[in-house]
DNA sequence: TTTCAGGTGGTGC
DNA sequence: GCACCACCTGAA
């Protein structure tokens, strides 16, 4: 296996980004840190990013990504503050989210892999998620080379993993979402599916369609759309987001209603900065 | 040993 | 529409 070549440097300004937050407030599972350095990969590219006095360093071994694909990928074309500012003012709840979560971004990331990765996230937790991750990818990604004695995968392709049989596909802690996997990636390959499409719907219409894949109910095509693409509407409701709503707001069903009605344009933001806060708060 | 974890799909009403 | 419940697996 050969070393991957450093062929890019970046910088990200660190206003109103925290790559901490960012990278780890559940949206995300196959970036991990080490001595303070981020490793992650966005398509073909592996990514090493420092604290730096102006914000982070950012290097791209591997193949170029571009500073407009990075900008991309962390959001950063989008204003923040105002809606922030829009948010805090909400509430004391929204408030303290706001101010504990300043920094995160929503990604935007990869359409197949964050596809795949929340089929595996129902009823799972994150470590499980992540170790199911990184099976899948040594079993089924291309290796794109080798970094300080690590192997770095490519995420699988659709066909790659449509062609898988169950038995290959049944990874570590994968268990019964082997199934919706497979089923998934046969899906976009046999009928020409573009991932893209959600792009040109509407929330209600986007949510419909991703909803056809076998393994994704509401709260994940919530997180695909937030994650993957930025539909600000989509607010996912997990047991803790659900409780969460109970007992800050006194909403017990008919979320969708409140949080459009409550949050207008960006429940989205609103239920990451409350996500985010609810979890610190647990650990 | 039992319970639960960042849900979904199937079933029955 | 809504309420149940089985479902892979690993950790507590």
């Amino acid at each position: 296996m050969r070393n991957l070549a450093l062929v890019e440097k970046l910088t990200l300004r660190k206003h109103e980004l925290d790559i901490e937050k960012t990278l780890d407030c559940g949206q995300c599972f196959r970036w991990t840190v080490l001595g303070g350095v981020h490793m992650g990969i966005i398509e073909r590219s592996v990514l090493m990013i420092r604290y730096s006095e102006a914000g982070y360093d950012v290097e791209v071994y591997g193949e170029p990504l571009g500073e407009k694909v990075l900008f991309n990928y962390f959001d950063l074309d989008r204003d923040y503050s105002g809606i922030l500012e829009v948010l805090s003012n909400k509430d004391d709840h929204m408030a303290r989210a706001v101010n504990v979560g300043k920094g995160i971004r929503l990604l935007k990331q990869p359409l197949f892999e964050i596809l795949i990765s929340f089929i595996l996230s129902s009823n799972n937790n994150i470590p499980k998620i992540k170790m199911t991750l990184e099976a899948l990818c040594e079993r089924f990604g291309e290796p794109l080379g080798m970094l300080d004695g690590n192997i770095f995968y490519a995420f699988p392709t659709p066909e790659i993993l449509a062609n898988a049989s169950l038995e290959a596909l049944n990874v570590k802690a994968i268990g019964y979402r082997a199934k919706y996997i497979s089923e998934t990636a046969k899906a976009i390959v046999d009928q020409k599916l573009d991932l893209n499409t959600p792009f040109h719907m509407d929330y209600n219409t986007a949510r419909a369609w991703l909803k056809q894949f076998h393994g994704v109910g509401d709260k994940v095509a919530d997180c695909i759309l937030l994650f993957g693409y930025s539909k600000m509407e989509a607010f996912p409701v997990d047991t803790w987001v659900k409780q969460m709503l109970s007992e800050y707001y006194g909403v017990e069903s008919k979320h969708e209603m409140f949080v459009r009605d409550y949050f207008k344009h960006y429940p989205g933001i609103a239920q990451q900065y409350l996500f985010y806060m609810i979890r610190k708060e647990r650990r």
